[in-house]
RNA sequence: GGGGGUGUAGCUCAGUUGGUUAGAGCGAUCGCCUGUCACGCGAUAGGUCGCGGGUUCGAGUCCCGUCACUCCCGCCA
């Protein structure tokens, strides 16, 4: 007979009757009814409820046994009587009459119970992550989460993708986030950079002639923590291929996702083929690029009823005459909803900051329209007609008004576009709604230094005839650059990217970098692509954040194992630490102390 | 770097306008209970009220500072 276990806690039923088996697990909890103990056994695979009573010996032991400790139990396979089974557990038609049973592994007093579904701080959670790890929904995220790797990785390689591993110590890269260093011992006062993302290996594997590449990559960036993202390291499903134009990509990730989403979730796929959305028109009708497409909320511009002399709403008016915008957002059917739906709403928009939220619901009065509301006033019933027009509003409807810079009108109506849907309702939380965003320009002015800079990835293919680019107007110049978004998240970014050297040293020629310096700060990729370099593209989703879909948990440490905390710190191995005099003289470092 | 929230028993939380000895559930310990699956019943132990300072006859409660955790803004090509 085996030494720990002849099954697990997940498999034994009625078939398995009169058998005498031995399970390894732990207690996960005890029903002492003081001469008939229950004891449920869990182990990674499930749960089994197992049984002694006052005649067997060891009772008096076994009862005495916290929770959590590990034990072997050995005994006989009984199946239930039929008002005793527990429908709710794969074993539940059986129980073990224990003979036998032993102490493996002792536990102290616990500094977290492992059965409760209460919530606990994540301080102790981290602290005791391995405590943690055991509960039910965690541990089930955890397994999950295995999976869908394991299945991406088989999926990737039946499209015929290749996995690479690439270097962990690399060099800094000059744009983006900040680095995590690691300081060279053998060349001293220099630096190490862990990989932001293995962006220009990818494209060294596709200038190297490998065609098709994947990995499950794990990425550095030393940035603040949110509630989605991971100070410090995450890991991307990075792709690139050659010979390829963007379809040829959406059309692989489009294939992989549904598949993925499909097998791990009971959400329904809204459009199997992604729809592709213009940057520019996302952020017209959403008023962000990554827009939540089960809200069927959109955005319309009513700036130019705010020239008209039968408008005399004078503070968006004058507004509007420095150059500001108005946009706005219909609300259907909305005229009956409390006073307090239209005042949470200023309150809240008061909350982020602005100045409020203007509003008015259209009604009709004997025939006529009137528009009820703080500003509903200011319209003439002319004007009250092409505003119906314009934002496309019926009587009974609202509208919500914003006025300022075109960036601020956006920022503030996406949120305002999200918050009114939750509120009325409008979302629905069975569907994964995906989207391509597609055509991200090139150029953006930086808005505290007014210089252009590039607003995405600097490598990505510039749009059109590479021979007949207007660089005159580099604000105009869109990229084959691309976002992949899920129910308003954004999953992934990803382009055809440039390989044509002196295409590149062009464009970057316009965001402020000359010749010499971009040989500097990208040597290897320049002198690669002087070789020979095929056509490419790709992206890379994030693996945390499609896991989190598929779990439906809007926090990344419940779906990875082992995070730090939002100060970047890991409670339970307590890093980052100090290290001894000895190490820092071996790399040639000294601490300043603030 | 900035703003919000939280911090009371091992865990989750309650604690009134400042007023006697700071409570509950779970857990722990002890006792009773032979069909539970969140078993039930009774008892006991367990507290620097995050920390420091202040106001007050009196502070868990009010004020100032500080620390920890968290959420958001900045940041994340």
């Amino acid at each position: 007979m085996k030494k720990y276990r002849t099954h697990t806690c997940g498999e034994l039923n009625k078939k398995n009757k009169d058998q005498n088996v031995l399970l390894s697990g732990w207690i996960n909890k005890k029903r002492d009814h003081g001469n008939l103990l229950f004891i449920d056994l869990r182990d990674n695979y499930g749960q089994t409820q197992c049984v002694i009573d006052k005649k067997n010996k060891l009772f008096k032991n076994i009862e005495k046994t916290p929770l959590e400790t590990v034990i072997k139990i050995n005994g006989k396979v009984i199946v239930r009587s039929d008002d005793t089974i527990n429908k709710d557990l794969s074993t539940g038609d059986i129980e073990i009459l224990i003979s036998d049973f032993e102490i493996l592994g002792k536990t102290k007093e616990l500094p977290l119970p492992v059965f409760s579904d209460q919530e606990y701080s994540e301080e102790i959670r981290l602290k005791y992550r391995f405590l943690d790890l055991r509960r039910k929904k965690i541990h089930k995220n955890i397994l999950l989460r295995s999976r869908v790797i394991s299945f991406i990785r088989a999926e990737m390689e039946k499209l015929g993708f290749l996995e690479f591993q690439t270097p962990i110590l690399t060099s800094s890269s000059p744009e983006g986030a900040r680095d995590f260093l690691v300081p060279s011992r053998l060349n001293p006062g220099r630096f190490y950079a862990l990989p932001q993302a293995p962006q220009q290996f990818k494209q060294l594997i596709m200038v190297s002639g490998f065609d098709k590449y994947f990995q499950i990559a794990p990425c550095f960036r030393d940035e603040d923590a949110r509630a989605d993202r991971s100070p410090g390291e995450f890991y991307q499903l990075d792709i690139e291929m050659s010979f390829v134009d963007q379809e040829d990509i959406f059309e692989i990730i489009e294939k992989l996702f549904n598949n993925l989403f499909t097998k791990f979730s009971k959400k329904k796929i809204e459009n199997s083929k992604f729809p592709r959305i213009t940057y520019e028109n996302a952020m017209f009708k959403y008023g962000t690029d990554k827009p939540d497409l089960r809200n069927p909320l959109e955005i319309c511009d009513l700036t130019e009823l705010f020239i008209r002399d039968d408008v005399n709403f004078e503070i968006f008016k004058n507004l509007v005459k420095k150059g500001s915008i108005v946009r706005a957002i219909v609300t259907k059917n909305t005229k009956n909803q409390p006073r307090s739906f239209f005042d949470n709403l200023d309150k809240w928009a008061k909350e982020q900051g602005w100045s409020g939220l203007a509003y008015l619901t259209i009604e009709t009065n004997k025939d006529a329209l009137t528009a009820k509301g703080p500003i509903g006033k200011f319209f003439s019933n002319d004007a009250l007609k092409d505003f119906m027009k314009i934002s496309k509003s019926e009587v009974g409807d609202s509208v919500f008004f914003a006025c300022g810079k075109k960036p601020e009108v956006e920022k503030i109506l996406s949120q305002v576009r999200t918050k009114i849907a939750r509120q009325l309702n409008l979302i629905n939380d069975e569907k994964f709604s995906f989207c391509w965003i597609v055509d991200y320009p090139m150029y953006e002015i930086d808005e505290i230094s007014q210089k252009i800079k590039f607003s995405h990835n600097p490598f990505s293919m510039p749009q059109g005839d590479h021979k007949n680019i207007d660089f005159s107007q580099p604000l105009k110049i869109k990229a084959y650059q691309y976002d992949i978004v899920c129910n308003g998240i954004e999953l992934s970014s990803g382009a055809i990217r440039n390989h044509i050297p002196e295409l590149m040293y062009k464009l970057f020629s316009i965001a402020g970098y000359d010749k010499k310096s971009v040989e500097e700060k990208f040597s290897g990729m320049i002198n690669a692509l002087s070789y020979g370099p095929p056509p490419h593209g790709g992206i890379a989703p994030g693996i945390d954040r499609i896991v989190m879909l598929l779990a439906n948990e809007k926090n990344i440490r419940e779906i990875t194992m082992f995070p730090l905390n939002q100060n970047a710190q890991d409670l339970l191995m307590n890093a980052p630490s100090e290290v001894n005099e000895n190490q820092l003289k071996e790399l040639n470092l000294k601490i300043t102390k603030k």
